[in-house]
RNA sequence: GGGCGUGUAACUCAAUUGGCUAGAGUGCCACCCUUACAAGGUGGAAGUUCCCAGUUCGAGUCUGGGCACGCCCA
């Protein structure tokens, strides 16, 4: 005998050495080869801020899952792993350290020292990410690891945005963008999120300029930001302020009619409030419409700046004064309507990129924004033209990157245009996969939405449910709203564009300087207009022609290089001329965007630079590049928050670079929330490390869970628990008290205060955990126990080719168990859903390979000439066992895979199978369908319930199993020979002393009785009558329930005639059984008495 | 304010197109250290499927309304 097992699983001591097998075996690495089958999984990108929390266990966890499944299978399988640079994020949390730890900021120590310190950071935190997905067991290939900013990364960025700017997809245009005044830079929508403030809305008169008679001395306007008023170049009014009243009292009449009771009240004081504001105000608003039609101006105190009175809808007549201040460089509003009247009004900014007001600002000038804002609030008031101060709860967007406040400010910005375009977009130019399009957002939404597919035959299909989650995905796209891609930072890739400014006159001379740059490939030379708008020049372009169109006096020149090797020198040139690099970086997601492609070496892999040590992405051996090998790819696993900002422009860079999408299949796994229902973060102070999980209970028993708790689209409690640094007590965060802090918690036990977040000095820190995953642990020491019995039992096992009939009844059995199992394990992780899945390899496992077929064949194997057929069967259970649970369990399943080599290194019943050295490469396991006898699946559950109706007899008769029972049953023939063949298992797992089955077997006196389906089961012996008396009363009670709910749907004529005759005929006989029973039950009951 | 979703046992979740007695694990109760496993075994108790209507022979499932909660967007 080998090494025998422990009794308790420590996976600490297993994991380790596994992993590092199979690294050191190379057993995830990837290349092409002659396979036509292959899966990839381009790992959603995990940024360098900080370290994994459970949620991206989750989405790590699923895609090891589906890797480690496909691998198992056959297929040519790349799980490509990398981490992203975050562009802002990444450069926050640094400068904070930096702020925090040495008092300066990024300006005192100068763009290239702060990137110099990022990298620092990344590098660490690259190693943590990577440590904690290969403690969960992620089977990435490691050696392909990409970062978005390494060489072979940059050069796709680059390329991608040569090409964009060649066809007129970029450009740069003043755009009211949300500003972080704290980083200094532009944030994206998705970066901002909203907060309720107590806040105050002040009401300001602004004096009309010369009012005639019977016309309003002052237009009131209400703001919560008067400091705004500074640049406010406008006061609008509605254009037919008593349509719009009418209406209004219209709608609110009509939906009256359908209104609740409960509602009604609120609405009839909605109207009556209308009709009122009718009377009291209608006049004046008139009034001002027909001077806003008549030019006429306001007064804008403060800086005794005249400015207009325009019409416009934006003005609502039924609410506050009915007239609205106009700021159109500082609210979004009001900048749309100055694209209204562009003709009319000014745009004027007062805010400096810090948040201090600009010289616009007038005396307000150098002030901060908020000093301003009391200050305009107090001058306004002397003057007596502050009207009245609400107080209001205001919603306040927030950077998310540095939790302040942000503004809205006009600056120039790139965009990268997302809507239709006159002349289309072609996608893939100059592949053969090469399609026109009319815009790139179209392009993404056609490949979920109508008949488009690619090439390749591809579309996109989200999982587990297409119709929702592609909803999300084409409602956002449908907006085509143009990507915002320039960031005002240091970290990340800096645009590759060099521009200066032109005029007209001197347009020709600039542009004719640039020379062999017109010519040249890999440069690209645009002239942009002050709107945004630009075109292109080359060699052949009549410099004179255009600059006599152009006659705007702000003219840009505009040159993008593409960084090719060969343009070496050009930089200088350009920058001899005058043109200067835009110092500002790309978004993050512009990078991340074209990851499924870059990764792989385009634009071209046979050139890509990969790093030292790493495989090269070009053509090898006659196989053929990675790039046309493993794109497109299978399945991108991720959550549902990043559909829109990261799946949909994957798809339409895909798209656009390539003419493919980068995968088909969209796996969209739950959220994982903390015990109260919140989403789980590192910075809320609810978020558990997975390694912490890991080394409590495994890595094996954390996946187990993970898997487990992805059923659908039901988003996942996990309650956390801390382990009190005090008294290593679990203390439930959902119930304990806070302490000081929201990140502090009272330890109960000991009554002092516990943090977090890891972050407080004077406060001890504790670890997050959940008592969720001893259900893991626990699957992992059964696992480790069952083959504990069969290892300990299969010395000297052997293959010798077996018929299905030379196996006994129970061999039969399992296989035929093992054979639906394996079908249906396969049919749920089709689906998407590995709960499922789970949860029927562990049915199979547990509850009737350990609970019933281990029990089985124990007396067997303890005799010498029925042993070695039993061994044969029970060493391929728990070879087709290791396998089905491998993706799921790997640490530990490989750990028994090399026990069970040692042991039994050829193993199969009919034919031998195939053992590789290592489980990670196994065959996966397939369902024979010879094995399948539903028939005998019939007799073995009829089996089971006979042998638990006498362990219930047992236990409520409190027999000890040291008695064993003499038991008679009563059967009818076909029952009998059901039952029969199975005897010698009834008597071993019943603990029998004697059994008796025949068709004309009487109760005696003195005998234990149970009714299964029409048998009859005695046990003679001492009984208590009552008890059995009161066991068979709550049957005969249950059935009585039963069938008379039976009769009463069969009663019914409609049942009969509308329900699906199965149905009905189901009932029929569903009745005759329970009548069966009932009858027994009662004539049992009868000799009780 | 708009959109999407959720509400089932004490807890975390299942339940195919509406159709057998609404399931599982955890926890709880009782008994058992039976030579793979007490991180185990055997047996058991536990549900007004959030509420109110409706459609249907039949509703956890479909429709409408309400209540509570979550997420995304403005």
């Amino acid at each position: 005998m080998s090494r025998e097992l422990p009794k308790q699983y420590d996976p600490a001591s297993v994991e380790e050495e596994i992993y590092s097998r199979w690294l050191s075996r190379k057993a995830f690495a990837a290349a092409p080869d002659e396979r036509a089958d292959r899966y990839v999984i381009m790992m959603p990108l995990p940024n360098v801020t900080g370290a994994l929390h459970m949620g991206h266990a989750m989405d790590n966890v699923m895609q090891d899952l589906l890797t480690r499944w496909h691998r198992m299978r056959g297929d040519n399988t790349l799980w490509m792993a990398g981490t992203d640079h975050a562009g802002i994020a990444t450069q926050a949390v640094v400068e904070k350290r930096l702020l925090e730890l040495e008092g300066k900021t990024r300006h005192d120590i100068g763009r290239e020292k702060l990137v110099e310190r990022i990298w620092e950071w990344k590098d660490q935190y690259q190693k943590r990410i990577v440590s904690q997905q290969q403690s969960m067991g992620c089977s990435c290939d490691w050696d392909r690891q990409r970062f978005t900013m390494d060489s072979v990364c940059e050069r796709a960025v680059r390329r991608t945005f040569f090409n964009m700017f060649r066809d007129g997809l970029i450009y740069r245009g003043n755009r009211l963008v949300n500003w972080d005044c704290y980083l200094q830079t532009a944030v994206s929508d998705d970066e901002i999120y909203h907060e309720q403030v107590a806040g105050h809305f002040w009401h300001i008169r602004y004096p009309v300029i010369d009012p005639q008679a019977g016309e309003p001395e002052f237009v009131t306007v209400a703001t919560t930001r008067p400091e705004t008023m500074l640049g406010d170049t406008a006061v609008a009014c509605h254009p037919d302020p008593g349509g719009s009243l009418d209406e209004l009292i219209a709608r609110a009449r009509e939906s009256l009619l359908e209104a609740s009771d409960k509602d009604r009240e609120s609405i009839e004081e909605q109207v009556a409030g209308l009709e009122a504001r009718r009377e009291s105000h209608l006049p004046t608003l008139l009034k001002l419409t027909e001077m806003a039609a008549a030019g006429r101006m306001v007064m804008l105190p403060l800086l005794d700046r005249p400015i207009p009175l325009v019409c416009d809808e934006w003005a609502k007549p039924e609410l506050g004064s009915g007239c609205v201040k106009i700021t159109p460089a500082h609210d979004p509003n009001d900048y749309e309507v100055w694209g209204r009247h562009k003709d009319e009004i000014d745009i004027i900014n007062i805010l400096e990129t810090d948040g201090s007001l600009a010289e616009s600002a007038g005396p307000y000038a150098s002030l901060d924004r908020y000093e301003a804002r009391d200050r305009v609030v107090a001058d306004l008031d002397k003057l007596g033209l502050l009207e009245e101060v609400e107080d209001r709860e205001v919603e306040v967007g927030h950077s998310d990157r540095s939790k302040t406040p942000a503004e809205p400010f006009l600056s120039r910005q790139w965009f990268v245009l997302m809507g239709d375009t006159a002349g289309g977009v072609v996608c893939g130019r100059g592949t053969d996969k090469e399609f026109s399009t009319p815009g790139l957002a179209q392009a993404a939404i056609d490949a979920v939405d109508g008949e488009w597919k690619s090439a390749s035959g591809r579309k996109l299909v989200f999982h587990p449910d297409p119709v929702r989650y592609g909803n999300t995905y084409v409602n956002w796209l449908t907006e085509k709203r143009d990507w915002c891609i320039s960031r005002q930072l240091w970290w990340g890739h800096q645009i590759p564009i060099w521009s200066v400014a032109v005029d007209a006159t001197d347009f020709a001379t600039r542009a004719g300087e640039l020379g062999d740059i017109l010519g040249r490939d890999d440069a690209c030379v645009r002239v942009g207009t002050a709107d945004g708008a630009s075109r292109l020049l080359t060699t052949e372009s009549d410099l004179a022609a255009i600059a006599a169109e152009l006659d705007d006096s702000s003219l840009e020149l505009l040159v993008c290089l593409r960084g090719d090797e060969d343009g070496a020198g050009l930089e200088e040139k350009l920058a001899g001329l005058g043109l200067q690099r835009d110092p500002d970086v790309l978004d993050t997601w512009f990078s991340s965007g074209i990851w499924p492609h870059s990764t792989l070496g385009w634009p071209d892999p046979a050139t890509a630079q990969v790093e030292a040590g790493q495989p090269p992405l070009g053509a090898v051996d006659g196989n053929e590049d990675c790039l046309s090998y493993y794109y497109p790819g299978s399945c991108l696993v991720t959550g549902r928050d990043i559909i829109t900002l990261w799946v949909a422009r994957m798809a339409l860079m895909g798209l656009y670079n390539i003419g493919d999408l980068p995968f088909t299949d969209v796996f969209i796994h739950a959220t994982i929330l903390d015990g109260k229902g919140e989403r789980m973060s590192k910075s809320k102070g609810n978020g558990i490390d997975p390694v912490d999980i890991i080394e409590r209970y495994g890595s094996d028993a954390m996946r187990y869970v993970v898997c487990e708790l992805q059923t659908g689209m039901q988003d996942i409690r996990l309650p956390v628990q801390a382990i009190s640094p005090f008294t290593g007590d679990m203390v439930d965060l959902a119930e304990a008290e806070h302490g000081g802090s929201i990140f502090t918690y009272i330890c109960p036990g000991s009554g002092k205060e516990f943090d977090v977040l890891g972050t407080l000095d004077d406060v001890p820190a504790a670890k997050l955990v959940s008592d969720r995953f001893e259900v893991g642990r626990n699957f992992c020491n059964k696992l480790l126990n069952a083959a504990r019995f069969a290892l300990m039992n299969l010395e000297g096992v052997a293959f010798e080719p077996r018929e299905i009939d030379e196996l006994a009844v129970e061999d039969r059995w399992i296989l035929s168990r093992l054979a639906l199992a394996i079908e249906a394990v396969d049919e749920q992780l089709e689906s998407y859903n590995p709960a499922a899945a789970i949860s029927l390899a562990r049915e199979f496992f547990w509850s009737e390979l350990c609970d019933w077929y281990l029990e089985f064949i124990k007396p067997r194997i303890r005799e010498e000439d029925r042993a070695p057929l039993a061994r044969q069967v029970l060493a391929v259970a728990l070879d087709q066992v290791l396998r089905l649970l491998h993706p799921f369990v790997p640490f530990i399943t490989e750990f028994l895979w090399e026990r069970l080599g040692e042991q039994a290194p050829e193993r199969g019943v009919e034919d031998q199978l195939g053992v590789p050295e290592l489980l990670v490469h196994a065959p996966w396991p397939t369902a024979v369908p010879s094995w399948r006898d539903p028939e005998l699946e019939k007799r073995f559950e009829l089996l089971q319930e006979v042998i638990r109706a006498i362990r219930d007899i047992r236990s409520k008769n409190e027999i000890p199993l040291a008695d064993k029972l003499p038991v008679r049953i009563r059967a009818d023939e076909r029952r009998r020979e059901q039952l029969e063949p199975l005897g010698d298992l009834l008597v071993h797992m019943g603990v029998l002393e004697s059994l008796e089955i025949s068709t004309d077997v009487e109760r005696t006196a003195d005998s234990a009785v149970a009714v299964v389906k029409d048998i009859d089961i005695y046990i003679p012996g001492a009984v208590d009558l009552e008890k059995e008396k009161a066991r068979l009363i709550k049957q005969r009670d249950q059935l009585g329930g039963r069938i008379g709910g039976a009769k009463k749907k069969l009663a019914n004529e409609n049942f009969l005639s509308k329900a699906r005759p199965e149905v009905v005929e189901r009932e029929r006989q569903r009745l005759g059984e329970l009548e069966a029973e009932l009858e027994k039950v009662e004539a049992n009951l009868g000799t009780l008495d």
